[in-house]
RNA sequence: UGGGGCGUAGCCAAGCGGUAAGGCAGCGGUUUUUGGUACCGCCAUUCCCAGGUUCGAAUCCUGGCGCCCCAA
């Protein structure tokens, strides 16, 4: 068949490919150009721009396919960097990784290939696309330590229907490696990509400064009570969770972040112990079975190195509201992804909202003091 | 200017004659495509200053300086 494969310079996706030209298929390479490659090219671990899309036509040269390099920068720019910048402005976290293979991948790829008149999209994620009784379901990659589905959630059935993973049965990376080396890829060596694509040299909050000024501005850290207990340099340096950087010492416990509130540009911190929460609500629900029209019990995911955690899930289709109450209480970022799972297969996925009114509670009776 | 207490890293703090604990903050590193978490490492040649005693002082003595509390 003829197959479109997202090729991204690395090693993963250019296995794929070959893969699937060792297959017999008929195989066209894509590589998108998402971002500045003259400021990114100098960077270690990027993908999708400079030397990495140079990469990709040497291995689509190698192994004698079309090749075709799509800019798409703009597109990128809106859908995920502004996107990126504007979660932060609202005081969240986010995960612009799943909002990249939401839209500039997946959604626009799988049309590109329909375009192209190739029946499939393969990628080199890693995780696997089996055939249901419902249709097509996501499940996690052999390799548990290499596993993408969390990333791959709010990919939509529709898209699911098209796409190929090759990988996902791959017992390792060191297997994908050396199918590299077997096939010849120039890329059998090159190291992994890390840290978001888009920003150098992890300096990420001066990005989003760039786009929202107000992110960068100083404001009062509190605590509960609503007590100033210092100042930090802006809401988009913070996570809940997170207990660096803001500079309070003394103490003989630290303090972490367990709200940002971005219309006071309040950060509001407090003891470990007083971070975790049982109820998460998440929006934007991308479901990947029949939804259910009880509360089902599942195991949920609210960050990409986690394992998920068993909770009950409710989905409200009226409000179009997905509530996940954890067996066990735990600290969660709004704007990160919320990934339900039934053992390997991913049923949905969403993103997280701000604590319900019933856990900032304590939070807002530190607003009226002020 | 009577009485008492205290001055150890950015902050808190142990030490009480034998060659500077620990915590917080900070910095660096590791960590499966985000952020965070976690973990590992670093962080006072020096104890307010100046003399003195001693083989040896942050620890004892003397004198300064600076804080704090009580009392009027």
């Amino acid at each position: 068949m003829r197959v479109l494969v997202a090729m991204s310079g690395g090693v993963d996706s250019s296995v794929v490919a070959g893969l699937l030209k060792e297959q017999g298929h008929d195989v066209i390479g894509a590589t998108l150009q998402l971002y500045d490659h003259g400021a990114a090219v100098q960077k270690k671990g990027a993908c999708c721009a400079g030397q990495d899309i140079h990469d990709a036509r040497q291995v689509a040269d190698r192994l004698d396919i079309p090749h075709y390099v799509l800019d798409r920068e703009a597109r990128f720019r809106r859908a995920v960097i502004e996107d990126f910048a504007d979660s932060y402005a609202r005081g969240e976290t986010p995960i612009p990784c799943i909002r990249c293979n939401q839209t500039v991948k997946f959604q626009d790829l799988v049309g590109l290939a329909e375009d192209l008149g190739c029946e499939a999209l393969a990628t080199g994620h890693y995780a696997r696309r089996l055939d249901g009784p419902e249709g097509p379901e996501l499940h996690r990659a052999a390799d548990p330590a290499r596993d993408q589905s969390y990333f791959l959630a709010m990919t939509t059935r529709t898209q699911l229907s098209r796409v190929l993973f090759p990988l996902g049965a791959m017992p390792d990376k060191a297997a994908v490696r050396a199918e590299a080396a077997r096939l010849g890829l120039p890329v059998a060596e090159k190291p992994d990509s890390q840290d978001i694509c888009f920003v150098p040299a992890g300096h990420y909050a001066e990005t989003v400064a760039k786009l929202r000024p107000e992110t960068a501005e100083p404001g009062e850290i509190v605590d509960h009570s609503g007590q100033v207990l210092g100042t930090h340099r802006g809401i988009g340096r913070y996570t809940v969770g997170q207990g660096k950087g803001l500079g309070i010492g003394g103490l003989a416990e630290p303090l972490y972040v367990a709200a940002v509130d971005a219309p006071r540009r309040r950060i509001v911190v407090a003891p470990r112990a007083a971070l975790p929460q049982a109820e998460v609500m998440a929006g934007d629900v991308n479901w990947l079975c029949p939804q259910p029209a009880a509360p089902i019990r599942v195991h949920a995911k609210l960050r990409g190195r986690e394992a998920p955690r068993s909770a009950m899930a409710s989905w409200d289709a009226a409000t179009g509201l997905l509530r996940v109450v954890l067996d066990t209480p735990n600290v969660v970022a709004p704007g990160q992804a919320c990934v339900l799972y039934d053992g390997d297969r991913v049923l949905a996925g969403g993103f997280i909202r701000a604590a319900s009114a019933h856990a900032s509670a304590g939070i807002d009776s530190g607003e009226a003091a002020a």
